[in-house]
DNA sequence: GATCCGACAATAC
DNA sequence: GTATTGTCGGATC
């Protein structure tokens, strides 16, 4: 079929919708060279006519042409409503699989709208004279082959960052002309409603664009226009010549516009040209927040917190187990309708028999009872199904969410959604049964937030509001109106954890609570929220949860006791990582005892606010469910956010043990700029002091984590002990000096204490030094760091507080320590900064069961050399071979290493200037450059095959103490940290 | 007196 | 720009 003859035949006809309708889309097809849906698919699988049509009747389908993947097709009549058709399509779109394009048709238009997710709708409109124009028909060509190319650039991303960028300027020249903030906020959202309202046709003829024309060429009445229009969207009534439907919802109330410039109306009739419709809210909300707040603007650009990362609760604790409930629902459904399919077809039977026979009338009787008796069962079953469906919707309609720290209501607004969804699928499924169509029944009242900032509080109304009537007309129903926006209650602004008082605030009854409550480490809580309020709180929550516990814990503990209290069901909060560790743990620890964490994410990345964070998604509760744990099943998940297995023991249940004590401990804290350059301190070395003491008295090489993982920085540190006074310290002259002018002023703000011995470090470590003065080398590791690294420093260097230090001279327990035994088990019992592991001495290295003999109780006595150089301890005869074969493996491990951090052709050693410390290594000219890459993190960064062999010399030694000669290398991970747990334990 | 933390902060590459 | 490591003082035991 050519175009002309297709325009010829359908220009004139007169036919009506249903007969001609596969007619005119089998003549596309013919038109557009692609298969009909018979000749495409004949069981009708994924391309068929009438689609969901009910058997019965034939029609009232969910669409005239269903293209699974590609489109769903609806006609209507010549000249009728195309709009109804487009509704249609809408309403039953998640029934057809959500096809990504949408196409209505009267025969003489082909209106094609896209509904790919995330992307701005687009709408194509063909007439049948389009269909001579070549790049036309391609597009409907596409629909039928190639959908993916009528995507539309744009996404509702793109376009809500470009109206969130722009609008927050606006936002900000306000609060930059002095208004309140407050205000500022209100009438933004006000405008931003309006901007809304009208592109979905609320606000029809573009009335507030008009609005905003006007007032451009006069300004003076723009204040009185807005006025005028905002009390009439919250009474309803007339604006000039338009109809105003009644809005309500306390937005519109006291309307108070704040005073336009002529640039900021240009702005604002430049923003009303974005398709609003499509705004996406939930990350409008955010953008405009930072907009708001200065010290976060130049995070705008930043990404937010994505949708599936909120999904990762919300599915979990709202939407997972009422789907679960409802596929129960429709297994029971299944069972009844084949029951009385079952029923019918015997009934049928028995009819057919008599049939056969001489018409009696005891046989017509039977043949009538028969009969009736099937009506009375279809009638039956007809009430069963209405009474499940119906209890169901119910119960969707009744279900309550709760978000106790909902910011602009992003968790809100996507549990919302979710609901809606699920509600719809249920709708359309009893529709299928034979139901009446029912309404929707869920919206904003569903949803409950507590949130203390005024403003986002009322950010999180007009966001759940944009939602809900987004979806209504997404999903081709008509918005309930007078009013449009419900003055339903909720949004609580108020302080989720404490009242006032200083008594613990109370949350609503709800099934599920869901959140991201505030991140704040327990020292800036103190600067952030102020004394006063941290004392109360912590005092409101004695007892359960500690001083030096994150603010976030308190949404947890909170959470924890509302489902003890049964007013809720299951709880999914966001924190940082630092949950798994430390003082935060407990809060958890609490949760396990008195419920399950069923779901969990321990260690995600999470980008909000700009900010580099890690996070946890937790969810606990009451419920059957098989715990996942990363998106695994697992058998329980514990405390520290890991797994158990039916074999496995808790690790947080590990002890520290006695035999560890006063062996590990933190470098000194200086606090102060008590750090010089190698050069000067050589300078200061050779100089002489008036009472006749050496600057090397105080003068020490120095090492923090850098110097550990990447070059040496030679940096010394004036080091005058830990109790010098400040008569005696004043000798050395020009290190005294320095302290006095670089350190001294500083420690003057800071706290008495800290203050009144400047000339000392803050945290000397006199534990440590005892510990160490008996040694002549120590190991010494970087708190945190990439990799597990262990290094040895001759006692001269000063450890700083970015390291741990071993205080052990021996190469048996730099050994075990470097084996991977230790490795994992710092890993799993340290904590971390961002993603980086962090080194804890007491839940690492104290909890540590040592192989037996080898324990720091039994390495911290008398040495012995080996003729290979290695330093092994003198333990119980039966250990010392275990002991020197670990040495062995760690001696070599630590030469190789060190020949390759510096190889003696590249390097020179030189004593240094005076006696007492070690030597320097002194590059040779020509290979600085390359010696410059020679680091430990680049080492175990390209982990050379020879590294790799040597590390697994020594891991074979390791595990020879440990009596695991067998399959030792194989164990796997989890494997090695119980054995590990069950020594831990037994000792 | 020692430890642990940071909706981080600062550098080195 | 990004990968990696560093600061330091309050709370707690």
């Amino acid at each position: 079929m050519t175009p002309e003859q297709f325009i010829a035949k359908w220009q004139i006809s007169t036919l009506k919708e249903r007969s001609a309708a596969q007619e005119h889309f089998i003549d596309l097809c013919r038109l557009l060279n692609e298969p009909t849906p018979a000749e495409f698919d004949s069981t009708g699988e994924c391309y068929c006519f009438e689609r969901g049509a009910k058997k019965t009747t034939g029609g009232d389908g969910w669409a005239d042409v269903w293209k699974r993947g590609y489109f769903g097709w609806e006609y209507k009549g010549k000249r009728k409503n195309l709009n109804d058709a487009f509704i249609q399509l809408h309403r039953y779109a998640p029934a057809l699989e959500n096809p990504p394009l949408l196409i209505v048709s009267d025969m003489e238009q082909i209106i094609i709208h896209t509904a790919f997710n995330g992307t701005v709708p687009d709408r194509h409109t063909l007439t049948l004279n389009d269909l001579r124009n070549p790049n036309k028909l391609r597009l409907l060509k596409w629909a039928f082959s190639d959908p993916e190319r009528l995507r539309p650039k744009l996404t509702t991303a793109a376009l809500t960052e470009q109206a969130a960028r722009q609008f927050g300027e606006l936002a900000q020249t306000l609060c930059e002309r002095g208004h309140d903030s407050q205000q500022v906020a209100h009438f933004c959202q006000q405008i931003l409603f309006c901007f809304f309202a009208e592109d979905i046709g609320l606000l029809t003829n573009q009335l507030f664009s008009q609005l905003l024309k006007t007032g451009q060429q006069r300004l003076n009445d723009l204040p009185q226009l807005l006025t005028g229009l905002f009390n009439t969207m919250a009474t309803g009534g007339s604006f000039g010549m338009e109809k105003i439907d009644w809005f309500n919802g306390g937005l519109f109330d006291a309307a108070k516009p704040l005073p336009l410039t002529r640039t900021d109306v240009t702005l604002l009739r430049e923003l009303a040209r974005l398709n609003w419709s499509a705004i996406e809210p939930s990350i409008f909300g955010t953008l405009f927040e930072r907009g708001l707040d200065p010290n976060q603007r130049e995070q705008l650009g930043a990404h937010y917190t994505d949708s599936a990362s909120i999904m990762r609760l919300v599915n979990p604790v709202v939407l997972d187990p009422l789907r679960e409930e409802w596929r129960l629902q429709q297994e029971t459904i299944k069972e009844l309708v084949d029951n009385v399919a079952a029923q019918n077809i015997k009934a049928e039977k028995v009819i057919a028999a008599v049939n056969k026979t001489i018409l009696t009338t005891e046989s017509a009787k039977k043949v009538v009872k028969a009969r009736a008796d099937v009506s009375k069962a279809e009638a039956k079953l007809k009430q069963q199904i209405e009474k499940r469906c119906r209890n169901f919707l119910n119960r969707l309609a009744e279900f309550r969410v709760l978000d106790p720290a909902c910011g602009s209501g992003n968790f809100l607004l996507l549990a919302l959604r979710g609901l809606k969804d699920l509600e719809h699928e249920v709708i359309l499924n009893a529709e299928r049964l034979g139901l009446p169509a029912s309404f929707p029944k869920v919206g904003p009242e569903n949803v409950l937030g507590i949130e203390l900032n005024v403003y986002a509080a009322e950010l999180a109304r007009v966001t759940v509001w944009i939602g809900e009537i987004q979806w209504m007309l997404n999903h081709g129903f008509s918005l309930s109106k007078n009013p449009i926006l419900k003055t339903i209650h909720i949004i609580d602004q108020r302080d989720a954890i404490m009242n006032t008082d200083g008594t613990e605030a109370t949350w609503p009854k709800v099934d599920v609570i869901v959140g991201n409550p505030p991140f704040l480490g327990d020292k800036r809580m103190l600067g952030i929220l102020g004394e006063a309020y941290v004392k109360q709180l912590r005092s409101c929550y004695r007892g359960r949860i500690s001083g030096g516990a994150d603010l976030v814990t308190y949404w947890f503990e909170r959470a924890r006791a509302e489902i003890e209290l049964g007013k809720a069901n299951a709880v999914g909060l966001v924190s940082t990582n630092s949950i798994r560790g430390g003082a935060n743990r407990n809060v958890l620890k609490r949760i396990c005892e008195t419920t399950r964490i069923f779901n969990a994410w321990s260690d995600e990345p999470w980008i909000n606010s700009g900010a580099a964070v890690r996070v946890s998604l937790i969810c606990f509760g009451n419920t059957k469910l098989t715990p996942i744990l990363n998106g695994e099943e697992v058998t329980a998940i514990y405390a520290d956010l890991t797994a158990g297995d039916d074999t496995k023991v808790d690790l947080t249940t590990a002890k520290s043990l006695i035999e560890n004590i006063d062996v590990a401990f933190i470098g000194t804290q200086k606090s102060g700029s008590f750090d010089i350059a190698g050069e000067l301190a050589r300078q200061w070395l050779k100089e002489p002091n008036s009472n006749g003491r050496l600057n090397s008295d105080v003068l020490r090489p120095w090492a923090n984590g850098m110097d550990i993982t990447r070059r040496p920085s030679d940096t010394w540190i004036i080091d005058f002990g830990t109790e010098m006074k400040k008569q005696d310290a004043c000798f050395y002259e020009q290190p005294f000096l320095h302290l006095e002018t670089h350190v001294k002023t500083k420690r003057t703000d800071s706290h008495e204490t800290i203050a009144a011995k400047w000339w000392l470090h803050t945290r000397s470590r006199p534990d440590m030094r005892q510990a160490l003065n008996k040694l002549p080398r120590y190991i010494c590791t970087p708190r945190v760091s990439k990799y597990r690294l262990f290094v040895w420093f001759s006692i001269a260097v000063l450890p700083d507080s970015a390291t741990a230090v071993i205080a052990r001279a021996d190469d048996t327990t730099f050994g075990i320590l470097h084996s991977q035994f230790h490795e994992l088990w710092s890993l799993r019992m340290g904590t971390s900064l961002g993603a980086t592991p962090r080194y804890t001495p007491t839940t690492t290295f104290e909890t540590f069961p040592f192989p037996i003999g080898l324990t720091p109780a039994n390495t911290g006595g008398a040495t012995e050399t080996l003729k290979s150089g290695a330093i092994i301890p003198i333990v119980a005869a039966e250990y010392q071979d275990h002991a020197k074969a670990i040495a062995e493996a760690a001696f070599q491990l630590n030469q190789l290493r060190e020949n390759w951090l510096n190889p003696p052709e590249w390097i020179e050693r030189q004593p240094e200037i005076v006696a007492g410390y070690s030597e320097r290594i002194i590059p040779k000219p020509e290979y600085t450059a390359r010696l410059k890459q020679r680091t430990l993190t680049n080492l175990y960064n390209e982990r050379p095959k020879w590294l790799t062999n040597t590390h697994q010399q020594l891991n074979c030694a390791v595990a020879a103490a440990y009596g695991w000669n067998d399959d030792a290398i194989q164990l796997s991970e989890a494997e090695i940290l119980q054995r590990l747990l069950v020594l831990n334990l037994a000792r």
